[in-house]
DNA sequence: ACTTCCGGTGGGAGCGCTCTCACGCTGTCG
DNA sequence: CGACAGCGTGAGAGCGCTCCCACCGGAAGT
C-alpha cells in the first residue's frame, strides 16, 4: 500500500535566519513579549514594541510560517481549485482575470494563494485531501462544471468556501459569486430583435454549466417579452470547432435565420466561420452577438458584439468574501450577482452591410 | 513602526484530525515507526507497515504539513514569481501556460504550488522577503523584464531558483529555460527572404527584453545570411495599438517595404492594422511574420504566419529542472534552450493574392 | 490603610512531527 | 561459543511559535 506522501523529504537544512527567541535576547525582552509586538502589539509598552522594532530590523527577523501555523491551526494561505480535466480551458483568459482579482483582493494580507488543478478524477482527491488536510484557511472554486460534487464535499468539510460562478447544487450552505447569466442571454435577444431580426436562433452551451444555462435561460425570457417564437437552439461545447459544427447543422436546418446568439466568443468564432462557408454575410444576413467579450471579440474578421460581465471585480470580490469568511466562521455571505453589459460591434450593426433592417 | 505582518492571527480551531500519536495507537506501533512508515517505509517490518496502512485508512489520517516542515525545514511547496507591475501582461495566455506547465511538472510531487505577483516596488520587497523567509523551498521567475535585480537578490539568497526566460544578467551562477529567439528571429527572415520579399523591415520589442533583443539580433543575421541590407527597425511594447502605431511611422518613412516581421502576433495585429490602414494588401503587398503563434494569430482577420515555441514543454522543464536542484542542491543545471519552428499561414502565402513573389 | 484591578510581563507547556540514539533480537562469523 | 553485525523498534528531544497563566507593581476604589 502506498497511503504516503509520494516524496520523503530529506536532510535537515542548516539553520538560518534568526528564531523569535534571538530576537527577543536581543530586544532585551522575553519571548512572549516579542511574540505579542510582533503580532499587533496588544497589552506591550511602547518601550518594548520599540525594542522589538528595532530588532525586527537589524536582525532581518522573518517569522517562522510553519511554527506559527502548527500553533494557530492557521496557514495564511488560501487555495485556488481549478477543476478541470481540460488543457485548453485553462487557456482561456478567464483564468488569468481570476487570478488577478484574487491577487488583488490578497494584496494588503499576508495570505498567499496556492493553487491547486486537478485534472484527473485522481487529483481530485488528492485535491480534496489536501483541502481538508488543513493545508489552507480557504477555498476558492472556478465552478466550471463538475463542482457539484465539491460543493458538497468541501461544505461539509467546514472549510470556508466561496464559488466563482454558481454551482449545481447551490443551496442556501453554499456561497457563491456569479454574474447575471440570465441577465447578458436577455439582453442579446432583446438587442437582436431590437434591430429588427425576427428568425432568432442561439447557439447554447453545454447543459451540464449552470452558466450556460442561464445565459440560454436568460435568452429565451428576452425572446418571450420582444414576442418573438423560442426558436432553434443548438448545444456546443464552448469551442470554436464545437459551435462551428452545430452552426453548420444550425444553417442547414433553418436556412432563413437572420439572428444568432452564441453563448460564447468562441463559440462566436465558430459560428461566424460556418456563416462564411454557408455564404451568408455577417451582419448583413445574419447578425450575431457572443458573449464574454473575450480578445478574440475585437479581433475577429467582424468584430462581435457581445456581453460583458466585470470579471475581475467578481474576483476580487470572491477573494475579499472569502477572507471575511474565515475571519468570521458561520457568516453565510449572501451571494454576489454582478451584471453585464452588452457591447456593440460590427457584427450587429445595420451600418456597413445595409440588406437587413425594418426596426 | 509596522514591522509586522498586516493580519494577525486568530483563535485556535478546535483539534479535527488524528495526529501520528492516533495513528501509532491505532496501528499498535509507536510513534517513531508510524512515521517512517508514512514517510516511505525503510527499516519498518511489513506487518508494522500493513499495520500503519490500515490505520491511516481507517482514521483518515493527514499528515500535517506544518509540523513536519517544522522539523524538517522544507515547505514542499515552490513559488511562482511573476514579477509584472502591468494587469494586461497576466492576460497573456502566456501565463496560461506557464502556469499549466508547472502543475504538470508537479503532478506526481505533493509539492503545492503557491503564486506571487508583484505589481508594485513595494510588493516586490515583500515578495523578497517571502522567499528568503524559508517559506517555499524553491522559485520559478518568469523573466520579463525587471528580472535582473531578482536574478541577483535570489541568487544570494541560495534559494534555488529557475527564471523562464534568460534574465539579463544571466551569470553562470543562474539558471534558466528558454526558447531559441535567436533561431526564431533569424527563422522569420529566412521565411521572407525565401519568398522573395527585399526590402524587409521589422517591429521589434522594447529593447530591455532579453527576447525582443534576441529576436532582433537573430533576424538580422538571418538577413546578413540572406545577403539583405538591415533594413529598418522600430521598437514597439509588445502591444496591439503600440505596434500599430510604430508600422504607420515605419510605412510612411520606406513606402516601398515589401515584408515586416513583427516581434509578437499581437504586434502582427497591430501593424496588419496599420497597413490596411495604409491600402497596402497582406500578403500581396507586404508579407508579414509574427511570433508566438497566440491564437489570435490563427484568427486574425489575415491569420498570421508566425513562430512557435514549445512553450509547455519549457514550463514543465523549468519545473523538473527546479524539482531537480531542490533535491541535489548545488547541482547547476544548464540553461536548457528550446527550438523554434515558423507557422506557415495567409499573411506569408503566395497563393491568394500573387503579386509579390520570384523566389 | 488594605484590597481590587489592570496593564505589562515572563515562564512554561505544547502544537504534530522527524530524527537521533540506544536497545533488543536474530543471525553470522571468527 | 562469544562477539559483532544489522535490522526493526521505541523513547525522547526539540523544531519555532503562540497562548495560558501566574506574577508584579502602581493606580484606583472603599
Amino acid at each position: 500500500m502506498k497511503t504516503s506522501s509520494p516524496r520523503p523529504l530529506r536532510q535537515v537544512a542548516p539553520r538560518s535566519s534568526p528564531t523569535l527567541e534571538d530576537l527577543a535576547v536581543a530586544a532585551g525582552v522575553s519571548r512572549s513579549t516579542a511574540s505579542r509586538a510582533i503580532n499587533g502589539g496588544d497589552r506591550v509598552s511602547p518601550e518594548a514594541q520599540a525594542a522589538v522594532d528595532r530588532a525586527v530590523l537589524d536582525l532581518g527577523y522573518i517569522p517562522n510560517r510553519a511554527a506559527r501555523s502548527l500553533v494557530t491551526r492557521r496557514t495564511s494561505s488560501i487555495a485556488l481549485v481549478i477543476p478541470e480535466p481540460d488543457v485548453r480551458v485553462m487557456m482561456d483568459p478567464f483564468f488569468a482575470v481570476v487570478i488577478t482579482g484574487i491577487t488583488e483582493a490578497l494584496r494588503e494580507t499576508d495570505v498567499q494563494l496556492v493553487l491547486l488543478m486537478s485534472r484527473t478524477d485522481d487529483d481530485s482527491s488528492r485535491t480534496l485531501r489536501y483541502l481538508r488536510g488543513g493545508h489552507v484557511d480557504g477555498a476558492i472554486v472556478v465552478s466550471h462544471h463538475e463542482a457539484d460534487s465539491w460543493a458538497r464535499s468541501l461544505a461539509e468539510t467546514g472549510l470556508p468556501t466561496i464559488f466563482i460562478g454558481r454551482p449545481w447544487d447551490a443551496g442556501s450552505e453554499v456561497t457563491y459569486v456569479d454574474t447575471d447569466n440570465l441577465g447578458g442571454g436577455r439582453l442579446a435577444a432583446q438587442h437582436l430583435a431590437g434591430i429588427g431580426r425576427r428568425r432568432l436562433a442561439t447557439v447554447a452551451g453545454p447543459a451540464d454549466m449552470t452558466a450556460a444555462v442561464d445565459r440560454l435561460r436568460g435568452w429565451r425570457t428576452g425572446l418571450a417579452e420582444a414576442g418573438l417564437p423560442e426558436g432553434p437552439v443548438v448545444h456546443a461545447d464552448f469551442t470554436t470547432d464545437g459551435a462551428a459544427a452545430a452552426a453548420r447543422r444550425l444553417i442547414a436546418e433553418h436556412p432563413d435565420i437572420d439572428g444568432i446568439f452564441a453563448a460564447s466568443d468562441l463559440m462566436a468564432l465558430g459560428v461566424l466561420e460556418a456563416l462564411q462557408a454557408a455564404g451568408r454575410t455577417v451582419p448583413g444576413d445574419v447578425a450575431l452577438v457572443g458573449y464574454d467579450n473575450h480578445a478574440v471579440a475585437e479581433t475577429a474578421p467582424t468584430p462581435l458584439t457581445t456581453i460583458t460581465q466585470p470579471m475581475v471585480e467578481m474576483a476580487v470580490k470572491a477573494g475579499a468574501m472569502l477572507l471575511e469568511e474565515i475571519e468570521a466562521p458561520g457568516s453565510h455571505p449572501e451571494p454576489v450577482i454582478y451584471s453585464t453589459e452588452l457591447v456593440e460591434r460590427a457584427s450587429t450593426s445595420v451600418a456597413p452591410t445595409a440588406s437587413a433592417a425594418n426596426a
